[in-house]
DNA sequence: AATGAATGAGAGTTCATTCAT
DNA sequence: GATGAATGAACTCTCATTCAT
């Protein structure tokens, strides 16, 4: 794997785009190298040209989906001081840029998120950083205090997860409208208001 | 396959159990059927006695668990005519028998839920059947009007599925708590009052 | 590796076998289990039921004649008390039970001398174990005092090595041969002897 | 491969050095080409600028060491008319430059003594050769008639073989008292004087 | 009711070598 | 004079499954 001309780099996209949708497809262990190859039009020696292993190629279509959620749920923070409705705005355009996010790379969103071993990490650590933005977005006085952090996060990332395998990947609907729905069942709840009362 | 006496049916129990473990732990494909023979302390042509191939258990497991399910959420239905304290209760009590069949299968929970292609599909039919209950509650007057049952159905599910991976199987939460828990967010939302009026 | 009845241990006497002589011929690394099984008579997949891997075989082999020769090279130690003609046969039978190990195993004797980065070790131990024998002899009085028991038996073993490669193995010398040859040679040196006066 | 300039041969030295230590180190079959560039700091192609193969690299390495182990050896006759001192003088030389060609060569000794099917050719060769000059020697009073020169001339070669593998390479002697033991074993026998009446 | 023995099919990986530039 | 890119051919090892007993 010594330095590599453009056409390399381009056979190396090749196979890390063919790695990802037979990945996304058949999961790590299903996933045969034959199959990669195939898709990227080489042979199987050419694989090794570019990546140690299949763990390797695996790995590092892994990485680099967690390090893009990670950026993107770290800048869904909403910062304090805005009144009701800019919340609700805020609220739903953070949650677009992660539905977004996830939208946009299906593939790899099926990797990350539901066909590894390393999705339950994955997973655990975004849900620690949406606590985190939570915790904060609690103390500037925009949920109720006696909202568990832990399971709130929990949760947002549990229906984040649901609505994106059901409703984004096979294009049922679109980011904003899972945001918008996603922010309407969280922020009010389902009961209803008569019977509120 | 012919019909069997008592002995047969001991080591069919064994192997089964043995393969609700190894399927459990390490999904479908990884699955060995030497390893579950081992743990059942059998030979591997003892396996093919009494199953016609690894499918086949495995489908033998999902079944049964599936149907466990299918069952508990059915009778999870709530009736009408409730006041506002006793819908609480009801759907606490509801939701406690979910998170108790779940916990009580911890291995099948995790091929059931987690572990296979199947999983999705039963997910899918799970969801179904809490919409259906949800429709009937809405109707009687519990949930606005206004929540659109589908993605309530799923939103439930998700959030169960998830607190199960991560409270409930590893044993950091009872299903009571659980299901308290996840009824406070659905019922009541996020919102802080103050800042909510 | 379970248990084993006659056909399994026919098949694996089999096995190893023919893996002595793939070994000997062709070395570790050249040595192709698909050789070894087609001598065997057998499958591929039948040298795993067998042995744990190409390694594992061949360090069954290396050791059998390790162990084998180790116990011939201790079993050849001469005792105190000899007169001189007696210890000249003595040392003549003791060289004639080392060859005629190595002969009676060509295959084996191939592997663990010449074949293996191992038999760089197993000489190391033989010379070690020539030595203290060589060294119990000199204490009684067989050997010049001022001969250095570590170069005696390292040219010792070099001797053996070389003869039973090029004269033993190829069937050109019988062991006795060799072994009265090897004593000759040690014994009275090459000088001439008017020359020597 | 067409005539080289000054550039092209630098680098098939380069080449040539680092293929040396890499067979020296791995055996002719375990050394990789990709080891040899790596080492010599080229690319794998250029290997072949300069070499038809594997084999023919290794091939020029052997002859290269054979031919000059061959010229030592013929160098090493000693001529007839000695006094016994001198003879011995004359033999620990003789010896002596026979260890300094193979220690000043440590890799290529690896290769052509230890390492390669052609090692058994080049040390048949040499035996011959050996065998020759005792002959010679022999005719020349040196030697005891009776003795068996095809053997003696083997044994001096295992000798010389062995004791350079185990003290000479790794630096333990140097060549001067290697030759000086060797000659001492040799001429004088290992029998105690005094048991020898 | 169970087992010892065996296998077909296929997986990932390695390496000497070559071609176009 | 040298290289980036690629490959054919091989090899070790794994696993679900079956057959004869």
């Amino acid at each position: 794997m010594r330095k590599q001309g453009v056409i390399g780099k381009e056979s190396r996209l090749r196979l890390l785009e063919a790695a990802t949708q037979e990945f996304a497809l058949n999961g790590f262990y299903q996933a045969k190298i034959s199959s990669i190859v195939a898709r990227a039009g080489v042979t199987q020696p050419a694989f090794y040209l570019y990546f140690e292993s299949k763990e390797a190629a695996f790995a590092e279509l892994i990485d680099g989906f967690r390090n893009g959620l990670i950026q993107v749920v770290r800048d869904s923070h909403i910062e304090a001081g805005k009144n009701r409705d800019d919340l609700k705005e805020a609220v739903v355009e953070s949650l677009g840029q992660i539905y977004r996010y996830l939208g946009e790379n299906p593939a790899l969103t099926r990797i990350g998120l539901y066909q590894s071993a390393e999705s339950v990490r994955i997973k655990a650590e975004i849900a620690g950083l949406m606590e985190q933005n939570l915790i904060a977005e609690q103390q500037a006085g925009y949920y109720r205090h006696d909202l568990d952090t832990v399971f709130f996060a929990e949760a947002l990332l549990a229906i984040v997860e649901r609505l994106t395998l059901i409703k984004l990947l096979p294009g049922h609907e679109t980011p904003s409208k899972l945001a918008r729905i996603t922010q309407d069942l969280f922020f009010y709840g389902i009961l209803d208001t008569k019977h509120r009362e």
